[in-house]
RNA sequence: GGGCGAGUGGCUUAGCCCGGACAUAGCGUCAGCCUCCUAAGCUGAAUGCCGGGGGUUCAAAUCCCCCCUCGCCCGCCA
């Protein structure tokens, strides 16, 4: 089934065999080779002979091994080299040609992840949907992966934030503009509100008292808290959809004041060890290397965010077998002392996705001084855009095909743009890059994509032939072959970005294949091998782009 | 001050966890390629003390130590 994985295999268990090492080195050989290994100096120590002479004895008795018919093993100086051979390749299109491709084997564990979560108090910016989209393209690779997946959204809806906007709409001039949209209605209600308490801190007090009342249960509080919140979840989920990402839930924070959970959780929390039930209640994590209080419940009995959060983990990990968490690096410590405290009252503590802060050339974004970018200029500028390229290369398509076809360029430049960058790289976000149609960008994926499709379309029916030869179409079925190690490998590194870097190669591979190698025009069992290869790496490039969140169009 | 993350050609970036064969690719620059399957494409050239300094090793972008720069965090905020 999954080719490469079990090549793998074998020759990582042939050479334990044979060199009763049990690290065997072996690694992706690059232009060499498929595999390689660099064993030979391992071994060059215990056996005190060059290493060039154990690789050449070593490949003479690999030569002979029943288990490796099939793979060519060489020597060059001290690397030892597998080169697989035209029965993996046909097999690898053969698998590759069906629908579904790089699909794992079903697992049986179920995983929650969270992603976005932001404060309902103002649009998403570009910032955020790095987290949505990190979470999104995560969420794809594990239901790829054969994981039981639901993703939630964690609604903070009775933090101080939702607070302030709450006092905003109560005392100042709150009337939506003509055609306002409702989060960005909050936002500009919010940065108002937070300009009146720079002027006079009394209004604080008011603001506190709002926490309270909501925390309590006041029900004209709590009410008008749910109200703006929820206007501005709906903004939220216009601009989700816009972006592709989809969420299985949405999760109330004040659900778990209302349902007992808190309470209890901070029962528990007092009996451990490091609890410190002062005028605060609050947690001395300073045994495990934290220097400051993890503070669970303030001195006038409200509960503080870390309380709400632990009962949120508590109640996923007694309904998941995997929880995860994608979350911005401001989260860092927090994160890490919830998964502490987790772990001291004998919970299961959620796995973290990092990734580092998103700015702008001018400084920190801050929905709260106003200055950001939101997705939802972010999308129309770059819609404009796509449309204005498709216009003109495309000028005999109607309007209708075109926008379409603009709406799928623009969703795949956004989200390739962001995701194909490691989480740990805090990024400076850029207009001009954000807008960039060519290389390795997501519009460049789908223009493989397309190029596939339109050969496939003008061949009509053919014989599927996997009986593969020249240099370019052996490389280009090998690229496809390790679609499914790569799914793999996102879920053992949660790193969706290699996904990202892979399907931009597999691109490339085949746009260097398209340029040196006739399909169309090349004839009998050529012409039915080279079509199959098409088939079989325009199925993949599908189904890598829909893993991504982008739409694999067949024409733009 | 302490913690976490990053530093790779002019700019952006992969590789780092798991050390090995000339360090990945793009933008930009330069030279080419549309009577030929979609040029959102392809081919070639130039550009690197892989932040700096020590160390470990037969071998270091990769591991260890020190330092510098940038980002994030260290609240009875979320």
């Amino acid at each position: 089934m999954l080719m490469l994985l079990e090549k793998r295999a074998i020759l990582e268990r042939v050479l334990r065999q044979s060199t009763g090492l049990e690290d065997v080195l072996l690694s992706e050989g690059g232009e060499h080779a498929d595999l390689a290994t660099t064993i030979a100096f391992t071994l060059a120590k215990q056996k005190k002979q060059a290493p060039v002479k154990i690789a050449q004895d070593l490949v003479d008795e690999l030569t002979k091994h029943p288990d490796l018919k099939g793979i060519q093993v060489e020597a060059k100086g001290p690397y030892i080299n597998f080169i697989f051979g035209a029965e993996y390749v046909s097999e690898a299109v053969k698998e590759a040609v069906k629908p579904g491709y790089g699909s794992l084997t079903k697992k049986g564990i179920r995983v929650v992840l969270e992603h976005t979560s932001a404060n309902p108090n103002g649009p998403l910016h570009v910032g955020h949907i790095r987290n949505s989209i990190i979470g999104d393209t995560l969420a794809r690779v594990f239901r790829k992966a054969g994981y039981g997946l639901e993703v939630q959204y964690y609604v903070n809806d009775m933090g101080r934030q939702i607070a302030i906007v709450v006092w905003g709409f109560d005392n100042l001039d709150s009337n939506p503009l003509a055609g306002e949209k409702e989060d960005a209605h909050i936002a500009r209600v919010y940065i108002a509100a937070n300009q009146e308490i720079e002027k006079d801190p009394d209004i604080t007090q008011q603001v506190n008292i709002l926490m309270q009342l909501v925390e309590n249960g006041d029900p004209p509080t709590v009410k008008k808290f749910r109200r703006e919140v929820s206007r501005c979840l709906d903004g939220f989920k216009v601009t989700l959809k816009d972006l592709n990402v989809v969420h299985d839930r949405f999760v109330w924070e004040s659900d778990f004041i209302r349902n007992g959970y808190t309470d209890r959780i901070i029962a528990r929390l007092r009996k451990l060890p490091q609890a410190r039930d002062e005028e605060t209640l609050a947690l001395d994590l300073g045994e495990f290397g934290f220097g400051n209080k993890y503070v669970i419940r303030r001195s006038d009995g409200t509960s503080v965010y870390a309380a709400r959060d632990l009962a949120f983990h508590t109640w996923k990990a007694a309904n998941f077998d995997r929880v995860i968490d994608v979350l911005g690096a401001d989260h860092k410590l927090i994160a890490a002392q919830l998964q502490c405290t987790m772990k001291l009252l004998g919970e299961k503590a959620p796995e973290i996705v990092h990734f580092e802060f998103v700015s702008l050339p001018e400084g920190s974004m801050s929905t709260r001084a106003g200055k950001f970018v939101s997705a939802d200029d972010l999308i129309t500028e770059i819609r404009k855009r796509a449309f204005d390229e498709v216009t003109t290369r495309r000028p005999e398509l109607d309007e209708e095909t075109r926008k379409s076809i603009a709406k799928s360029v623009g969703l795949a430049a956004i989200r390739y743009d962001i995701v194909k960058v490691t989480p740990e790289k805090s990024t400076v976000f850029d207009w001009k890059e954000a807008l960039d149609f060519e290389r390795q960008s997501g519009p460049y994926i789908q223009y493989a994509h397309a190029r596939a499709c339109s050969i496939l379309e003008k061949a009509g029916t053919f014989t599927e032939c996997y009986d593969l030869e020249s240099d370019q179409e052996i490389a280009l079925a090998k690229q496809i072959a390790k679609f499914p190690s790569v799914i793999e490998k996102v879920i053992a590194e949660l790193h969706p970005h290699i996904l990202a870097t892979y399907s931009r190669e597999l691109a490339d591979t085949f746009n260097t294949f398209y340029h040196f190698e006739q399909v169309l025009r090349s004839e009998g069992k050529t012409r039915d091998r080279r079509l199959t290869l098409v088939r079989a790496v325009q199925n993949t490039l599908k189904e890598a782009l829909e893993t991504l969140g982008i739409d694999a169009i067949s024409t733009m």
